[in-house]
This record gives C-alpha cells, structure tokens and sequence, in this order.
DNA sequence: ATGGCGGCTCGCAGCCGA
C-alpha cells in the first residue's frame, strides 16, 4: 500500500500535474492540502476518472484538505472533533482497515502572531484527538503538512533560518509530543540523503540552490512501523512550469 | 533570505503562505 501527501497550493492550478502525478506513481491513497477549493468547485469528475474515490472539505481562497483513495473510503471525519475550527485543515477515512488521517497544520506566520498560537492551540487540539484515535485503530498514519521542520538538519541553514515558525522550541516540543504518542516519522526509519527537503519557497531560486525545509510528514503507528518498506520525497514536481512549492511525500507499506 | 514568488479575492492592492 502506498500513501502519500502533497500540499498542491491549489488544485485548480495543480490539477494537471496531480493527474500525471497520479497515473505515473499510483498511489493507493493521497492526502491533498491547501486545495483552496469551495466544495461546490472540487474537481471530482476529473479525479474519479483517475480512479480514486475522493474526500474533501474546503473553504474560499484558503485551507482545504481531501483524500484519495484506490479503495473504499469508509468513517470520514471532518476537522478535529469536539474542537471547532471555522478552518477546513482535517479529513480523515479508513481505506483497508488503515486509519488515514491528512492535516494541515497552521503556518503561524511569526512567533509575535496571533496565528502562532493558533499553530499552538490547534497543535495541543492534535495531540489529543490523535491521541484517542491511537486507542481505536492500531493501524493509523497521519500524514500532511505540518509546518514543523522536526531538527535541524531538516533545514537547509538552521543558523539563517533562527527561530522563526516551522522551526521555534514550542512548535518542536509540540511534534515530538505526537512522536511521544507512539508515532513514528516514516522518513527517519531509511537513509535519507543530506539535505532533503520537502519545501522551498518560490523566491530567491530557493528551490535550484536546495534552500528548503523538511516540513510535510507521513507519521505512523508502531503497527505499520513493522510493515514500513520506505519513505521519499520526489522532486521531479517541483521541477515542473509553475510547480506547488511543495514536493509529494511517499511512504510505501508491505499490506 | 524575507522586496524578490505565486496563490487567492465582493480583484488591478493587499493578504497569506512558509
């Protein structure tokens, strides 16, 4: 079973490369993140067509996550529940008995915002419906943006980057409270190459000169950490015409 | 690195992302 994330800052621009995405890595499931997509407006025909069956709540301009899936989708769950959110940031289904669960993390702006203790707020809310999920399916994988860069070799300069979001103590202390849980960062389970990042902004030739951040995550728990066979990110979209300045994330599992 | 990009909108300027 493959599992994969991809923040495509918007689907309506990213629909392309997310279809030749799709037909040329075949995904089992995909988790999706800022589709920026009203629901009237998700692109469903095309997406069936793929062969996937879909998931989705989003929102106006911002937001919006959704699921793919190869296979049946069963028990969606929108959001955090118990925990409002006016925020569309949590979709979560059950494809072969495997809990999925796709987030995307607030970004925080700065750690002087109101939005970083949004991140924080929304983070603690995680933890613990996260937690209680944990308690109900042995199998779960949790996978997104999470707007943390968990050390720092998952910067490219972490002298530069400071102590800004994605990368402050808080927001660390908060990630290793989900590894804290039992979940396991997928990607750390293989070699990984020096520098591998899952996100570059589109300015100052970021991407080109690799000044990235290893921020989206596929977190699994002790059960499927037995069945975990690997964990990469591909590049090649990044490379594309007016590319998501995310990479897609893929955690392969032997079920 | 934070002007620099690229998405969005009661759009042509400002907000937000990371």
């Amino acid at each position: 079973m493959k599992l994969a994330t991809w923040n495509v800052n918007s689907l309506k621009v990213r629909l392309p490369h997310l279809l030749d995405w799709v037909t040329a890595h075949q995904p089992d499931v995909l988790c999706l993140q800022e589709t920026k997509l009203e629901d009237v407006n998700f692109p469903q025909d095309a997406i069936v067509s793929a062969g996937y069956q879909v998931a989705y709540c989003g929102q106006k301009a911002y937001n919006g996550v959704a699921i793919l899936s190869r296979g049946v989708l069963e028990d969606v769950v929108m959001g955090i529940p118990g925990w409002e959110d006016p925020q569309q940031r949590v979709i979560a289904a059950t494809v072969s008995g495997v809990r999925v669960i796709c987030v995307y993390v607030p970004n925080g702006q700065s750690l002087d915002s109101d939005k970083y203790l949004y991140k924080l707020a929304w983070l603690r809310a995680l933890t613990h419906y996260l937690a209680d999920e944990l308690t109900r399916y042995p199998k779960l994988a949790v996978l997104g943006d999470y707007n943390i860069a968990p050390q720092d070799d998952d910067v490219y300069d972490a002298v530069a980057w400071g102590d800004g979001v994605l990368v402050s103590a808080a927001e660390r202390e908060a990630f290793q409270g989900l590894l804290a849980l039992g979940l396991v960062d997928s990607f750390r389970l293989f070699d990984q190459e020096n520098a591998s990042f899952t996100w570059w902004d589109y300015r100052m030739a970021a991407f080109r000169r690799n000044m990235g951040a290893r921020i989206d995550h596929v977190l699994l728990s002790q059960t499927l950490v037995g069945l975990c066979r690997c964990c990469e990110v591909d590049k090649a979209p990044r490379r594309l015409e007016r590319p998501s300045d995310h990479a897609p994330v893929m955690t392969t599992l032997d079920l």
